[in-house]
DNA sequence: GCGAGGATCAGGGGCGTCCCCGATGGTGGG
DNA sequence: CCCACCATCGGGGACGCCCCTGATCCTCGC
C-alpha cells in the first residue's frame, strides 16, 4: 500500500535471487525485471534446483527470493524449508494456479504467490510490496489463500467422502476426531457404547480409513476440528 | 494489482456499506471517501451495530462492507457471520493492529485488513482491490495472517515442554503423533514394544497428556508432525 | 406391504494402549 | 564411590479399540 521504512530497504535497490529450472524462462524474468524494474530491483544470483538455490539464498542473503513451485529437488516449499535467511522473503512465481500449489507454497512461508502471466512491470510491483512486508497474491488466488484460512475450502472436495456419513456418523466422527473416547462419546450422545462402536465402524469403512489415528489426521488435514 | 474483469466492477463505481459504531468516525469515513474516491466508490448505507450491518448489508447487496472489527451486538466476525452476501467482499477497518484481531477477522471471512491509520486515497484503493478479488493488509499486518497461516506460532511456548523430554523420547513420540502404533514404532528404531511403552509413558507424563490421541492433537497443533 | 437403509444395542474376541511392578547397564556429577 | 538420569527390557493387568455376527425398531419409497 504505501512505503513502510520499518519493513525493508525501499531506497537501496531490492536484491533478488531468481530461482527456476527453466533457463530460458530465467533469462526472461531477468531480462524483464531489468527493463521494467531498472533502479529498483537487482538480480544478484540465478538457481535452477533446489540445491543451487538453497546455496544461493544462503550466499546472498536477498531481500526476494522469486521461487517457481515445481522444481528439480523438492519443489519451492523444499527451498523455503531449507533456507535459514530471516531478512529473505519468498515469492513464489509459478505457471500453476492449483489451490494444493497456492495453500502448500503459504504454508511453507511463502510471502506471496503469483503467476507467471504477470508482466514486467506488475512483477517490479509485486516484488516491492513483498520487499515491504506486504503480501502480494494474483486476485484470482487471494480467494484460495483466504478462504482456506478461513476453513472453509476443500469442503467440495471433502463432500464426496463426507456427504456418504449420514448426519450421526459425522457426529461421532467428529467427537472421536477430537480424542474423545469411545465412552465418552457415548456418554456425550446419549447412546450406548456399542452403538458408538457400530458408527465408527462405519465412518472407518466410508472414508476408508483405518483406526482412529488415521481419522484424527484426516479430520485435522481438513480443518473439520 | 492489474484490473481483472472476471472479479468484480471495475467501470461501475463500487457499492460500499459503512459500519462502525462511532458516528463520527463514519462521517469522516464518508467525507474521506466522496473526496479521494469520486468517480470510484459509492457510500450506500451505514450502519452502527451488528443488527442494522446484517440489515443494510442484506438490503443494499454491496460490492464491499467496510466493517469495524469491535462492534455493540457481537464484532464484525458476526456481522460476517449472520450474512449472506455471496457478492459482497468485506474489508476490516480497524484501529486493532493485535494478531488475534486480524487473524480472527480474517478465520471469519474478511477478504482484508487494514487500520485506521489509513490516507483516504489508501482507503479507496484498498478497497477498488478488495472488490476486484484481491486480499490487502495494511503491510505490518500481512506478516502476521501468513505466519499464523504458515503455523510458525507458538513455536516459542512449545519448546519449554517440548525441551524436557530426552533425544529418544522425542523420537518415539514424533512417531506416535504420526500415527505409528508400538509396534511399528518398535521395529522402526530397533528397540523393543516394552522400551516404546516406557518412553511414550515419561512422554504423556512429561506433557502433561492422557492418552496418544492427545498427544496427536498436541503435535498437530503445534505443527510437530 | 416390503425391502432398503438408518439408528439403536448385545456378546465375544483379538489386539493395542497404558499402567503397575521390577530389572540391567551406561554415563556424568558431587 | 554413589546417586541421578537415561535407555533398555520383562511380566502382568485393566481397559480401549475395532471387528464380527446378529438383533430390533423406525422411516421412506416403490
Amino acid at each position: 500500500m504505501s512505503p513502510d521504512p520499518t519493513a525493508g530497504p525501499t531506497t537501496d535497490l531490492i536484491t533478488v535471487v531468481l530461482v527456476d529450472d527453466h533457463a530460458m524462462f530465467r533469462r526472461g524474468v531477468r531480462a524483464e525485471l531489468e527493463a521494467a524494474g531498472a533502479g529498483v530491483v537487482r538480480v544478484l544470483a540465478e538457481a535452477a534446483d533446489v540445491d543451487e538455490a538453497v546455496r544461493a539464498v544462503a550466499a546472498h542473503a536477498p531481500d526476494v527470493v522469486l521461487l517457481d513451485v515445481h522444481l528439480p529437488g523438492g519443489g519451492g516449499v523444499e527451498v523455503m524449508r531449507r533456507s535459514n535467511a530471516p531478512g529473505t522473503r519468498f515469492l513464489a512465481l509459478s505457471v500453476s494456479d492449483a489451490a494444493e500449489d497456492v495453500i502448500g507454497t503459504i504454508r511453507g512461508g511463502a510471502r506471496g504467490y503469483v503467476t507467471k502471466t504477470i508482466t514486467g512491470p506488475e512483477l517490479v510491483a509485486a516484488i516491492k510490496r513483498v520487499s515491504e512486508g506486504d503480501a502480494v497474491f494474483s486476485p484470482r488466488l487471494a480467494g484460495f489463500v483466504l478462504d482456506a484460512f478461513a476453513g472453509s475450502i476443500e469442503l467440495a472436495a471433502v463432500d464426496e467422502d463426507l456427504d456418504r456419513l449420514t448426519e450421526r456418523e459425522r457426529e461421532v466422527m467428529r467427537l472421536i476426531a477430537r480424542g474423545y473416547a469411545y465412552k465418552e462419546v457415548a456418554k456425550e450422545l446419549f447412546i450406548s457404547i456399542k452403538t458408538v462402536e457400530t458408527h465408527m465402524s462405519s465412518v472407518l469403512r466410508k472414508l476408508q480409513l483405518s483406526s482412529r489415528h488415521e481419522l484424527t489426521r484426516w479430520a485435522s488435514d481438513r480443518r473439520l476440528l
